[in-house]
DNA sequence: CAGCTCGGTTGAAACGATTCACTTCTCGGC
DNA sequence: GCCGAGAAGTGAATCGTTTCAACCGAGCTG
């Protein structure tokens, strides 16, 4: 297992190991002839720098963290392609690591990552750790918060406005001529669904009319809204909301279910549905699903962006926090 | 941005910095009371241990490179997860990367885990790179291959048995008196389609039957599930196949919502349907769906297992190929 | 032509942990 | 009281890069 290091190609090219490196690290330093020749031994001797070596003169790493909640969650995988795509401009790495909410494996990777001595870390934590990250910071490290709302403007932070976004889906039907409208999803104390169902709230509020009609679920999941979509269906016509606006993807695809399945009942005939992330299979249900749209590969993009802004900048920094407007997507389900 | 360093600890403690460097490495080497005084130092002073430093003397990093296709995909979102569970009881962290099926991505991500000087490599390629894999191995860089038959044993790999799945879903169809089997699947070259097809085929021949009618798709997705299922449900019932073998759980579903819509037909009365994968939707689909479960979490821990003790061994090493047979998932879409 | 500038290049001094040959101490055996 | 063995601890050398002050020659200026 021998190791060809920067030595090596310094005699074959006949330079310095000086130069060598400038060649690595100042391509523009360096006389395009000699380039050339350090280039050529380079190859011939398959050289590849010691990343290690390279980091512990320099001090700081080419790589920065992204720790994810769930990496199987196609909101986090979009976000953590877009962070790695604008890394990539920035000739930065990115190494990624998945808490699954749990709060010792977060734990984990931040020690892994505060010994790799990374440039910075995208965070979506599962807890508070405000105290942990003032450590890292003091140590150079910065971070930018994901997906959660900082009033503490002491970090920077990306998130969603789900506000805004559940004025959107509910303006949406209101502007289609319904009336009725029914909010399904759960647990009411989740954040996330307070915040749609509140910017329902506004949306109908603002053309004088009286709170939604609330179908709270145990959890945002298929069956939850299999059952609520058979409740539904059961009632009388005359007790039947004229729309639907799902707390998410997977209870309005449920809810579609329940409420086709063996009944005369017609989406959007009869009743209107939306639903929130415009997951993939909204698009392909039986009857294409209208949903809301987060732009979870820009907003990686944009986290990167703070996240390295932060990292280059010298002395005091002003955290920015960031929010994102979802948008919305029309499809057969609420399309007359 | 004052670094602490073994040697402030060794300072505070009263001990030489080698003692420091056992403490930490061998901390059987050195004296329960010294072993106390030091950790204290290193609490106070929130030392954190320089992982460049670290891996440029010591040689070789603590950490394992994992290339994977997709990271949205919960099969490799599963064995990734076996795979890190592994890695963590040894005490080495996992850098993920995902190439998006992308060959330059994944060139990427092996010079980044090259110049790293990881342990080794974990992967699913893209292409066949095997001259670059004996490159790496050549720099002491062992690697694992995910999900191919390698016939050639110059690697370790581990794949799962797609013959045998097909097989064994085609075979519980049988058991369950059903004769005319059809299968649903496409592209047929690709090589996971073909085997589950062949497997499928042998189940038929071991009880005397033909082969099955074969309804092929241009991909494995709902849409193309669903437009199979209109079609046979246009057939006459005397033209149906009793049974659908659906090359995955995608096309499954979408076949389950073609077959269904606006037509008399019964799962699994009148027409019984498995799919491949046993993603999280078969269990909540209208029906829930029966399906062949591939051991995702366990593959990745054997492929892990097998990454490690090759990167440990000296000198020869005897390559394995491991296969994983997947096992049947029986629920109500087949269950009559 | 002395004095300057400047692009290109040099080589030795870091960076911070690990290693290992060596010293020091302690204790038991005879 | 001497010797040897083993446990515990020491500290200088080392890993492979990057950095930076110094150097070199060529071209320009007054």
């Amino acid at each position: 297992m021998f190791s060809v290091g920067i030595k090596d190609v310094a005699n074959l090219a006949g330079v310095s190991v000086g130069t060598v490196s400038n060649v690595l690290n100042h391509p523009t330093r360096v006389n395009p002839a000699t380039h050339e020749r350090v280039s050529a031994a380079i190859a011939k001797l398959g050289f590849v720098r010691n990343a290690a070596a390279s980091q512990l003169r320099a001090g700081l790493s080419r790589s920065v963290g992204l720790i994810v909640l769930d990496s199987a969650n196609p909101f986090f995988a979009a976000l953590a392609r877009g962070a790695e795509d604008h890394a990539a401009t920035a000739g930065v790495s990115v190494l990624v690591g998945n808490s699954g909410e749990d709060s010792a494996r977060e734990e984990t990777y931040l020690d892994l990552f505060e010994e790799q001595r990374v440039r910075g870390i995208l965070l979506s934590p599962v807890g508070d750790i405000t105290p942990r990250l003032e450590r890292l910071r003091a140590r150079g490290i910065a971070t930018v918060l994901v997906d959660r709302h900082t009033r503490n403007s002491a970090f920077s932070s990306v998130a969603v406005d789900d506000v805004a976004g559940g004025r959107l889906a509910a303006a949406h039907l209101l502007s289609s001529g319904r009336k009725r409208i029914a909010f399904v999803g759960g647990p009411l104390h989740i954040r996330q669904v307070a915040d749609r169902l509140e910017g329902a709230r506004q949306a109908l509020r603002n053309v004088g009319l009286p709170d939604p009609e609330i179908l709270a679920t145990r959890s945002m999941t298929l069956p939850a809204g299999q059952e609520i979509g058979r409740q539904l269906a059961a009632r009388g016509p005359q007790d039947l909301p004229d729309a639907i606006f799902a707390a998410n993807d997977m209870l309005g695809l449920g809810l579609m279910q329940g409420l086709l399945m063996n009944t005369g009942l017609r989406i959007p005939q009869d009743i209107a549905l939306i639903g929130y992330d415009d997951i993939a299979f909204a698009e392909s249900a039986l009857v294409p699903m209208s949903s809301i749209r987060q732009h979870a590969t820009e907003l990686g993009r944009r986290a990167m962006e703070l996240l390295l802004e932060e990292s280059a900048a010298e002395g005091e920094y002003v955290h920015r926090q960031l929010i994102s407007t979802p948008s919305l997507v029309v499809r057969a389900s609420t399309s007359s």
